[in-house]
DNA sequence: CAGGAAATAATTTGATCATATTCTGCGGCC
DNA sequence: GGCCGCAGAATATGATCAAATTATTTCCTG
């Protein structure tokens, strides 16, 4: 009754409880098919029910969960449909981001990537699967905010939150080992503002990521 | 408190309240840059706040309404770099699913998209604003449900509401006299599923709609 | 004394919570 | 095996509190 503001520097509730589900969603406390209940989130994060409702039904908008018709709520499962449906927008929008990227990427911009690229390799050879998780979408994200095209990038966020818990299972059974980094490619064409390079090399960074999804479906 | 049931056939009220913002963001009952209030809602609909709050932050997850910053919702008002970007978006899905469609569509697919375009020419020729809105969203619908892939049907949707006060707008503006129909070549590729065919027309459309939302920002 | 700007008061709106009501699913019983 | 009641969870409402916008007042300046 006091304390709203005392969570996350002047952040509404609802965006709190939205924020701290989207990372669950993308780096793993979540398994596809799980049932995920209003009561139960209440009672973990010590909030009222509307401000987790209110999250709920923006994560559901985003394709992030699912509302299963009944009044219930779970992680999503992918099917090899899925995946197809999310390889195809995938290889749609993101190397548009990309190519507008290495249009407007400075070299303050590369050296930014390079560092979280770098980060993310530190991850692979430790064999932290959330590490890898958490800085691949960075990577991805800072390359977003370069492209400067909000709508896209929004797009492009809520496919991510689609098939995030399903990456994590792939990689949870797989480790670390085999992951290759197509990354590298990305950002020597960024460097030298090669925009077809770019796209080019994001294409095959997205449907190197979503064919180890599909891989993993077969099981 | 009795009837939650009474409104519209065993649906949620937040659903309900969600079904009906969205016709009126699609069909034109609010303009861009209007002030969209919760309780100003809850007056006129005659609903609790809950399911207004929820219905809303769906529409923002979609796009569809924005969130000042500051605690208002409006409609968006669409600058010329997201028409840009839609354009894109659009560009880059939309002849997916009718490549998809003319795939799968059946004969009787077909005739239902054809009596829809028949009515969509007759709002054209009655002059009638909003019946070629919502004949013109039908279609596409229509189309999309026959191409079988919900996650691009659902991003097209969220697009589609991005844009759909500005569209009405420029149907205002310049009545529905000069609105050339691309779609007969679109129905055309699908009867014969030429997928490549259905696809470029698609695009046509698709610039062409979009290039009369960019045409009315210079003024 | 008039006009305007800053500060303050009031109203409107948004955010959260606690509670009542309704629905779904399950387990026991016929 | 089908039906009924019960527990648990979700939905919806109204009340309460906080914040922001608007209106008003007051004070200062020309």
């Amino acid at each position: 009754m006091v304390n709203r503001r005392a969570d996350s520097a002047g952040l509404p509730t609802h965006e709190v409880v939205y924020r701290r589900l989207r990372e669950m969603i993308l780096f793993g406390e979540l398994a596809p098919g799980q049932p995920v209940t209003i009561q139960g989130l209440v009672e973990r994060l010590e909030v009222g029910m509307t401000p987790v409702r209110e999250a709920l039904r923006r994560l559901i908008a985003e394709g992030a969960l699912v509302f299963q018709g009944n009044r219930r709520i779970t992680v999503p499962v992918l099917d090899a449909a899925a995946v197809e449906e999310l390889t195809l927008a995938r290889v749609a929008l993101e190397p548009q981001l990309a190519r507008r990227a290495a249009q407007r990427c400075g070299s303050e911009g590369v050296a930014r990537l390079r560092a979280t690229d770098a980060r993310l390799d530190a991850a692979i050879g430790k064999g932290d699967v959330t590490g890898y998780l958490v800085e691949n979408h960075q990577f991805h994200t800072e390359l977003n905010e370069i492209a400067g095209a909000p709508i896209l990038t929004d797009l492009v966020e809520g496919l991510w939150l689609r098939f995030g818990p399903s990456l994590r299972v792939v990689c949870g059974q797989f480790g670390t080992r085999n992951l290759p980094d197509l990354h590298k490619a990305i950002l020597d064409a960024l460097e030298v503002g090669n925009a077809e390079a770019a796209a080019e090399a994001m294409e095959q960074d997205v449907r190197q990521g979503m064919e180890q999804i599909a891989a993993a479906l077969e099981s």
